[in-house]
RNA sequence: GGCUCCGUAGCUCAACUGAAUAGAGCAUCUGACUACGGAUCAGAAGGUUACAGGUUUGAAUCCUGUCGGAGUCACCA
């Protein structure tokens, strides 16, 4: 509809006052509720052309609508805006092809889509997943459907972390305390096993550094001359030296933690097509470095360290490889760019990281570009704000940290408090209310982390919890699972969808069928700008909308029957894009709840 | 200090490419179940969009400056 008014507006431009408009940009929006009609055009821009006042060029490009538009059945105008009302039946064509097209706003995916690698979640093996890798996970994972529903092929993958002195320290603390224990024996998740340990590795370090502070020492003295720190190090040498006793530790010991994330990433509903492991990409990275060392796109100081030159990029020089030949992150990253390039033909790379490595995707942006990388360029870093809580940031050492799996656990059964309060799962079996309070609880943290525009900041009050009223994904939820009761009585009553053309449909069936057809352009929208807070929004404010049609208006009890096709026809749309729109988003919906 | 991002109702967040009287939710107050599911709906109250200039027919949005917050500037990852 927006098309075809963008179009005739055009051409009404160019035949009222000869200038040529490009119809793509123009753009209707919905005309505000205060305001009698169905679209608003904005006429300011040709106001100067035609020499008028706003008033009167609103007023004559509105009659050329009513005269040569047939969907157009009349206008007013105020101020610089004109406001059309759409011939009413000419909605229910609208509504009627929103029905019947299969996979409705999304983008079929061929062969010849472009290949867009996602990397997302990313961990360290030294600890358990938390809050922040929640947001990032679903950010990750919701992008990566996105990104599908526009018509790419999506690769989703991960870059796990599992080398280098953090891990040793884990390592060390479980060979001097850990007296053998593993994670059956603990009865404890892998991944938070191994947390402990590491949290106990600090805590004896900063006890000796305090020791050895109170015999005289400076605080960078004592941390140097620490006997744990040094043989973490011993460690991580022996590690790089491939010593067989160590290399079964870490393995034994990583393990555990990927048993633990297993589990973690399987109730959060995310998975991936391909996992790195820092172990196999770093020395590519250093093969990488060298190979421009030669080309002279790097260089070599005294000391032997190498260096990139980005002064002329506005950027400083970079360290790429230590004095002592070992890498350092950028390298790393540079020699799994390199693994990924030969596993897939990407023509698109996105990594999503928290926004405190912005400079850090800047620089190798450029040096992957320099490095004849074709996607390096335009390499996408899609940099996210961090979640906060009340008191500020979180901190491991602190204690602040939110686990990812308390928290999931914590969501679920608070749902399950809610739904028995309110009497919800009276006459459920036992498997059906694990299911709901499952999806409900989920949804209600997915919604929340996602509903926030990516790049800003956000708070997190755990107190508070999260809210399953108001715009949250059980409101979302609890719409579509009315609408499904409603279809299924329908069913049991043999109301099936007639035709329903010449029904004149009100003004909130109008909204709603215009709401509806918006739905595709924000799925574009939110892939252009990669934004998965586009489309909760668009969910939220297309629920509401329903809502209130609900309210007002009987669907069943309607005895005409045209009319009651068309709610039944309204309501099975609402549904389904409601389930589309959430399945963007990794929210799952229930048929009952 | 340099660079980057941010600052909107008491709180958490919206506002598409600059557009009409800046919108929701939570919390507060009031109303609606003999009803297709009340995890709902309707209403009240709540704002100098940090501040000061500028561009524009029109600015929360673009430009400049000031203030406040966050991040980053490692031979850490």
């Amino acid at each position: 509809m927006d098309k075809i008014i963008a179009s005739a507006v055009a051409k009404a431009v160019k035949a009222l006052y000869d200038v040529d408009v490009d119809a793509l940009s123009i753009v209707p929006q919905t005309t505000k509720k205060e305001f009698e009609g169905n679209l608003t055009i904005v006429v300011f821009p040709w106001v100067k052309a035609a020499r008028k006042s706003p008033e009167a060029v609103g007023s004559e490009i509105g009659q050329w609508l009513v005269d040569n538009e047939p969907a157009v059945n009349r206008f007013n105008v105020i101020k610089g805006f004109l406001n059309i009302v759409i011939e009413p039946t000419f909605w229910n064509s609208v509504l009627t092809s929103i029905s019947q097209a299969d996979n409705y706003g999304i983008t079929p995916v061929t062969e010849e889509s472009p290949l867009v690698m996602v990397e997302y979640s990313s961990p360290n093996t030294n600890k358990p997943l938390h809050l922040g890798h929640v947001r990032n996970n679903l950010l990750g994972f919701s992008l990566s459907e996105i990104l599908k529903a526009c018509g790419n092929r999506v690769v989703k993958t991960n870059i796990v972390n599992d080398r280098g002195i953090h891990i040793c320290k884990s390592m060390l603390a479980w060979q001097k305390w850990g007296e053998g224990v593993t994670p059956e024996k603990a009865g404890k998740k892998g991944d938070h096993l191994i947390g402990d340990f590491y949290v106990l590795f600090d805590k004896h370090f900063k006890a000796e550094v305090n020791e050895l502070m109170a015999k005289g020492m400076s605080e960078d003295d004592a941390k140097n001359a620490s006997q744990l720190m040094l043989e973490a190090r011993e460690m991580l040498r022996r590690w790089e030296n491939k010593d067989p006793e160590v290399r079964q530790l870490w393995e034994m010991m990583n393990e555990w933690v990927y048993a633990g994330f297993d589990e973690t990433y399987k109730r959060m509903g995310v998975d991936f097509d391909k996992i790195y492991y820092e172990s196999d990409t770093y020395l590519e990275g250093k093969e990488k470095v060298l190979e421009g060392l030669e080309k002279g796109i790097m260089y070599r100081k005294d000391d032997n360290s190498v260096w990139a030159d980005l002064t002329d990029a506005g950027l400083d020089h970079k360290l790429l490889l230590r004095s002592d030949g070992t890498s350092v992150y950028m390298t790393q990253d540079i020699g799994t760019a390199k693994l990924r390039y030969q596993d897939y033909p990407i023509d698109k790379m996105i990594y999503v990281v928290g926004n405190e490595q912005d400079y850090h995707f800047k620089v190798l942006s450029l040096l992957l570009d320099r490095l004849g990388f074709k996607w390096g360029k335009d390499l996408v870093h899609f940099s996210y704000g961090m979640v906060e809580l009340p008191e500020g940031k979180m901190k491991s050492r602190e204690g602040t940290v939110v686990d990812a799996d308390d928290l999931m656990e914590e969501m679920v059964s608070s749902a399950r408090e809610v739904s028995k309060e309110l009497g919800k799962l009276d006459g459920c079996s036992a498997e059906e209310a694990d299911a709901i309070c499952e999806t409900v609880g989920l949804g209600a943290l997915k919604y929340f982390l996602l509903k926030v525009d990516p790049r800003k900041n956000m708070t997190f009050n755990p107190k508070e919890s999260i809210d399953f009223n108001g715009n949250t994904g059980p409101f979302i939820q609890y719409t579509y699972a009315r609408i499904r009761s409603v279809m299924r009585k329908a069913a049991d009553a043999s109301f099936a969808i007639g035709d329903f053309s010449a029904v004149e449909p009100n003004e909130k069936e109008i909204s709603l069928i215009q709401r509806l057809a918006d739905f595709p352009a924000v799925v574009a929208e939110a892939g252009r700008t990669y934004s998965p807070a586009l489309i909760a929004n668009y969910v939220y404010d297309l629920v509401k909308e329903y809502n209130q049609f609900y309210h007002d208006y009987s669907i069943m009890r309607e005895e005409n029957e045209a009319v009651r096709s068309l709610r039944l026809c309204l309501s099975e749309s609402t549904a389904n894009v409601i389930a589309t729109g959430m399945k963007l988003l990794g929210i799952n919906v229930p048929e009952r709840m």
